[in-house]
DNA sequence: GGATTGATTAATCAACTTAACTGACCTAGC
DNA sequence: GCTAGGTCAGTTAAGTTGATTAATCAATCC
C-alpha cells in the first residue's frame, strides 16, 4: 500500500480533488455545505472554488434566498465540462439482429442523445462500426467530440484487461486483438471495456434494486446465454482474464457417468427454456416470449415455473455457497419476463436447496441495463480522471 | 469515496505515516532509501524520523560504511514496540482432542513464544482458556502484557462480523452471542476473529505459494470438513455474514429426483475420504493416514487418485466458472498429504471438467499455516493501527 | 588532501486558519 | 411604511504550520 507523502501542493491537489469529488455527487452546494463536507475555512473554500471554476469545471447554479444575510451562491459541477458516451454491442438486438446500441449523457448523467443501428459484422468492421456510432452521438447530441472523454463498451462476452482483448464472443471480428486499443487510437478517448452483464450489475447499482447494498450478485437470463456479475462493496469482480462469472460452462456433477457431461447453460439457457416451454404445452418463439407467455397465465403455468426455478436454483446455489451475498438479483430479459412469478417460485426452490439464505429480487431496472450501466460506468470514469487531474496539473 | 482534505497538520500526518509504512515493512531504511521512497526532502525525513524515534516506534539499529562520507544511520521499526498474538482453536488438535494452539510474535515478525493447550471445551468456558492462553503467552515471551495490541482468533466455523457472532462451529460455547466482545474487554486489546481456511489463504499470500499473485482461490482439505477461501488483490472475501467459502454445503445436481441430496462435504470430506480408500483397500484410521499411505504407493493408488481428484473438480470446477481465480491452491491436511501426486490428478481431472484453465498449486507451507496466518493477520492490523495512531494523536 | 556523502541549519515559500471586516438581506419595532 | 438591529455570505489581513532549497559542517574513502 504506497501511501502518499508530499507538501502544500498535495494538500492543495486534495483538497480541490475532494471539493470537486463533493460537487460531481448529484445535488447542488453552497460553500457552507463544502465547508461542513471538507472541514474547510471559508477563506480556502472560496479559493478552491474559484480554482475550480477557472479551470470550467464549476459554475454558479442559482441563489439562496428567504434567509437572513446576503443569498448564497449555489455551485455545482458544469454539466458541459465533458461527456461520457456508452456503446452496448449486442448479437440479438431488439430486431433480432446483431446491433449497436449508444448513448451519451452529460456530467450530471443527463442522456443528450441516443441511437440503435443495427450493424451486419459480417461485412463491416466493429472498429469502424463503433468509431462511426460515437461520431454519431455527438453530432446527434450537438456536442464537440473532443469533449467526449471517455467510451464505454459492452459487449457480450469477456474481457481481459491484460491482454486487452475480448473473448467468449460471438460477434464477428470483435476478438480481434489489438481491436480496443485501435479504436481508443482513432476516438482519442479513453475507452472502457466490460461484460455485458457486469454492465448491468452497475446500473442496477446505481438506480436499481442493489443500491443500499453492500455486495450483490446478478444473474441475468438472457435469450441466449446466462451469465453472472460479482458485486463486492460496489467493485466488480472480474477474474483472472476477465472470465469470472462465466457461469454458462459451469459443469454439472453426474453422480453415474453414464450421463453425458451437462453444464448450467443446458440447464436454463436460451435453448433450454425453449425445450422447456415446449414439453410445458406453452408457445413463443423466444425465451422471453415464453415466459413472458407462461407470466400471464400464472395458473396455468406453476409447474413450468417450479421446473424453471428448480433448475436455476442448482446454479444458484453454488454461487450462494462461494460468496454469501447478502442480495442475490435476477436480471436480463427472461427474468424480466418473469417478474414477481419467477422471483417467488425462485425463493421456494432456493429454500429447498441451498442452506444458506439469501435475499432474492428482481431487477427493477425497465430500460435497457446495460446501456444505462455503460453509461454509469464511463461517468464515474470521466468524474475519476477529472478528479485525478486536478492533481496532476498542480505539479 | 470520502476524500481527505485538510491543514498542514495533515501532511505531517500523512508524511509520517507514509514513512512509518515503509519501516514497517521488512527490512531496514537509511534516511536516504526513506528520501527515495516517500520523495520527501532531507530536512523533513530527518524531522518525520525525529519524531518516530521519540515516539518510541523506530529506532536506528546500526550504521552504513565502506562508502565515501558519515556511516548513514540505518532505521527500523522498534521490535518491541507492539506485539500481536494469534490463538487458534481447533475441534481436532494433532492429538484428537479439542486443543488451543497459540503464538505471539514482535512487530518485525518474529515469534516471540508458541504453546499448545488440549482444552476440554465441555467443561472449559471458551472465554476463560483463551483469555488465560494469551496471558501465558505473553508469560513466556517475557513481555507486558500491554504491548500487546491485537489478538488475533481463528475458529472452524464462520465469523459475522456484522453481529460479532461465530457460527457454523462444532466446539461448544464457541458460538454463544458476545463472546468476542467479552473476550475484547477481558484482554484489553482489539480482538479480530476470522475463518481458518481465510487464515491458512493469509499466510499462503504472505510466505506460501500465492505470494505474487494477484488473486486466488484456496481449497482447504480437512480431516473434517473442507472450505474455501478466496483472495482478490489480497483482499479476502468474507459475504455477507461471513459464510463466503462455506461450500462444503453446497448442494449438487442430481438429474432425476430419485437421488438423495448430496453436497460437496458428501464428495471428498473427510468421511467421504474415509469411504472411499476403504473402497480402494487403503488403510488408515484418519483421511490425512489414507492420503498419506496412498501417496507413499503411488502406483498402487493410481485408481484411487483418481477418483478423489474427480469428485474434488466437481467443487473447483464452479468456484473457478464464478471467479475466474489466476490461482488455485490446495491445502489442509489432506492436500498436504496428497503432494505432487494428488496435484497431478487434479490436474487432470480439471483438465477433463472444466472449461476455463487455471494454474493449480499444492500449499507450500509446512507448518501450522492457520496459526502463520493468524499471526501475519494481526500483524498488520498491528501496523494500520500504529499507523493510523499517527494521524490521530496529531489532531 | 580532495571528493563524496550524511546530516543539520537558515532562509524562503506555499497553503491553511483564525479573526476582523464589509455588505446584503430579513425581521421587528415604531 | 420606514428604519434599526441581527444574521449570514464572503473577503481581506495577519499569523501559523510545515515543506523546500541552499548553504554549512563533518565524517569517511581514495
Amino acid at each position: 500500500m504506497p501511501r502518499l507523502a508530499g507538501s502544500s501542493k498535495l494538500l492543495r491537489a486534495m483538497n480541490e480533488s475532494a471539493a470537486l469529488a463533493h460537487l460531481l455527487e448529484p445535488g447542488m452546494l453552497t460553500r457552507a455545505d463544502l465547508r461542513r463536507l471538507t472541514e474547510l475555512s471559508t477563506p480556502t473554500i472560496s479559493e478552491v472554488l474559484r480554482r475550480l471554476t477557472d479551470a470550467g469545471l464549476v459554475t454558479v447554479v442559482g441563489y439562496n434566498s428567504g434567509r437572513p444575510g446576503p443569498n448564497a451562491e449555489i455551485y455545482a459541477a458544469d454539466p458541459d465540462a465533458a461527456y461520457a458516451a456508452a456503446v452496448s454491442v449486442r448479437d440479438i438486438g431488439p430486431s433480432g439482429a446483431p446491433s449497436v446500441v449508444a448513448a451519451l449523457c452529460d456530467l450530471t448523467g443527463a442522456v443528450r442523445a441516443r441511437i440503435e443501428n443495427p450493424v451486419d459484422f459480417l461485412h463491416t468492421d466493429p472498429r469502424t462500426a463503433l468509431v462511426d456510432v460515437v461520431a454519431e452521438l455527438s453530432g446527434a447530441a450537438g456536442v464537440p467530440a473532443d469533449r467526449v472523454h471517455h467510451v464505454q463498451l459492452g459487449v457480450p462476452g469477456s474481457y481481459d484487461s491484460g491482454t486487452a482483448t475480448i473473448r467468449h464472443v460471438d460477434v464477428p471480428g470483435l476478438n480481434r486483438p489489438g481491436l480496443v486499443p485501435e479504436i481508443a487510437a482513432a476516438l482519442g478517448t479513453r475507452v472502457g471495456v466490460d461484460n455485458d452483464v457486469n454492465l448491468a450489475a452497475v446500473a442496477e447499482r446505481r438506480r436499481g434494486v442493489a443500491r443500499e447494498v453492500d455486495g450483490f450478485a446478478l444473474l441475468w437470463l438472457g435469450q441466449e446465454g446466462l451469465g453472472l456479475a460479482i458485486d463486492i462493496a460496489g467493485t466488480l469482480i472480474r477474474g483472472a482474464r476477465g472470465g469470472a462469472g462465466e457461469i454458462g460452462y459451469m459443469p454439472l456433477y453426474s453422480p453415474d457417468s453414464t450421463h453425458r457431461k451437462v453444464d448450467l447453460q443446458d440447464l436454463f439457457g436460451g435453448a433450454a427454456i425453449l425445450a422447456l416451454g415446449r414439453d410445458h404445452g406453452i408457445t413463443g418463439g423466444t425465451p422471453y416470449e415464453i415466459v413472458a407467455a407462461a407470466a400471464a397465465a400464472p395458473d396455468a403455468s406453476g409447474e413450468f415455473f417450479t421446473h424453471l426455478a428448480d433448475r436455476i436454483a442448482v446454479g444458484l446455489a453454488a454461487v450462494i455457497a462461494v460468496l454469501d451475498p447478502s442480495l442475490v438479483v435476477l436480471a436480463g430479459p427472461v427474468a424480466q419476463a418473469g417478474g414477481q412469478t419467477l422471483l417467488t417460485a425462485v425463493k421456494g426452490a432456493l429454500r429447498r436447496a441451498a442452506p444458506l439464505e439469501s435475499t432474492i429480487a428482481v431487477t427493477t431496472i425497465d430500460d435497457d441495463a446495460v446501456l444505462l450501466g455503460a453509461l454509469d460506468a464511463g461517468l464515474t470514469a470521466v468524474r475519476e480522471a477529472l478528479i485525478a487531474s486536478i492533481r496532476d496539473n498542480q505539479a
